[in-house]
DNA sequence: CTGTTAGCGCGTTCAT
DNA sequence: ATGAACGCGCTAACAG
């Protein structure tokens, strides 16, 4: 039966015939946690992302589970809501669960110690951001580049006094496009003033607090 | 072993001591794919969204995820796209997981046929939206009298030509709102113009172009 | 080509 | 209070 069901070439026609009508009459399952438990790995690929409710990882968990559909994986989606606390948990969850691989975008560049070593066991992707400290693969923009072209275009459109709300020193994107930021200042003999810089754990609520507080400078 | 993680009090102290530490020593997890094949049961929950990138929804995979989170549950994630056949592929899906129970937003009132009955074996509930011809809690705002009173409140404001974009008339929502819309009219005896009434497959972009064949009406 | 068997890692039951 | 054995449903290896 498992041989039918898997494709095996090497059966007889009659006899997959027999095992596929079988089938159809009991309308058997397979049982995916028996076959998961069996083979050591799951169709699943855990996705660990830090804030759900942020469009931008909106648009990468469609995109993740829209390919993964097409490949017969599912999604296993934690919020880890910006928590490295959380992000732990669920990580060394990913593996107990025995996914596929983990995607995940870290929460803090410095990850918090794991129990065991997840990654030495489950493949795992960084998105978006790194943690510094873990041997892996990311796929990443170039925050630095992107955040020093974006300060040089205002500058280069006359403005002087500009300010900067980005993601905290401990996020690789936060720590990145600060960095653009003030080389593009210094490049063009522009005079830093700190209070125009705010860096936030990246979440709506806390840049619209900083938009506020920028907004009311004198 | 099993006794001790799982709390039962009959266990000496010093034989917890012993397993407790080699628990730490070797630190040990629990296999978690195992204990779901055991007790046919797992600590995770199918969420089954019509769209992951409808803001709606992601706050409802948030909140979701949220109380998951605090009882030890996980979320296994599934985008039906509003995609009757992927929905019901999921369904079995979450079904063949062993998942501790289902909460799915239905793409249409009628479902398709599910392999056996995904229902009779795992708990589930709908959300926003109702299948008509599955016994199962559902959790709804009540989408014809909202639809009336917004129409109500305009007509009262003076408005005469009032368009609306809905859902499909297979959906729930979308016919109860339509109801809504058309029974407001009538109250008021105001005649419908059905032009301006469209219903689509509730997608961002299909409402834009309902909104944009709305505005270049005469 | 096909039937049988072992074992994945648990929780539970049956004996102590 | 604890050790031993069984079986959840599957796949892979082994034997015919």
């Amino acid at each position: 039966m498992s041989r039918v069901l898997a494709g095996n070439p090497r059966v007889h026609a009659e006899l997959r015939e027999r095992v596929l009508a079988a089938v159809e009459e009991l309308n058997y399952r397979p049982n995916r946690v028996a076959r998961s438990l069996r083979v050591q790995q799951s169709s699943t690929i855990g996705l660990i992302i830090s804030d759900i409710q942020n469009p931008f990882f909106t648009s990468v968990v469609r995109a993740v589970e829209d390919v993964a559909y097409r490949h017969g994986y599912s999604i296993f989606l934690c919020n880890s809501d910006e928590d490295p606390e959380k992000e732990r948990l669920y990580l060394n969850l990913m593996r107990d669960e025995n996914v596929g691989g983990i995607i995940v975008t870290p929460a803090r560049e410095k990850r918090a110690a794991l129990d065991g070593d997840v990654v030495a066991q489950t493949p795992m992707v960084m998105l978006d951001r790194r943690m510094v400290d873990v041997e892996a693969d990311a796929v990443l923009t170039d925050n630095l580049e992107a955040a020093h072209r974006l300060v040089s275009h205002l500058i280069a459109n006359g403005h002087r006094r500009i300010g900067a709300i980005v993601g905290g020193a401990d996020i690789t994107t936060g720590r990145e496009r600060m960095e653009g930021y003030v080389r593009a200042l210094q490049d063009h003999g522009i005079e830093r003033t700190p209070a125009l810089a705010i860096q936030v754990i990246p979440k709506e609520r806390n840049g619209a607090e900083a938009a506020a507080r920028l907004l009311a400078l004198p």
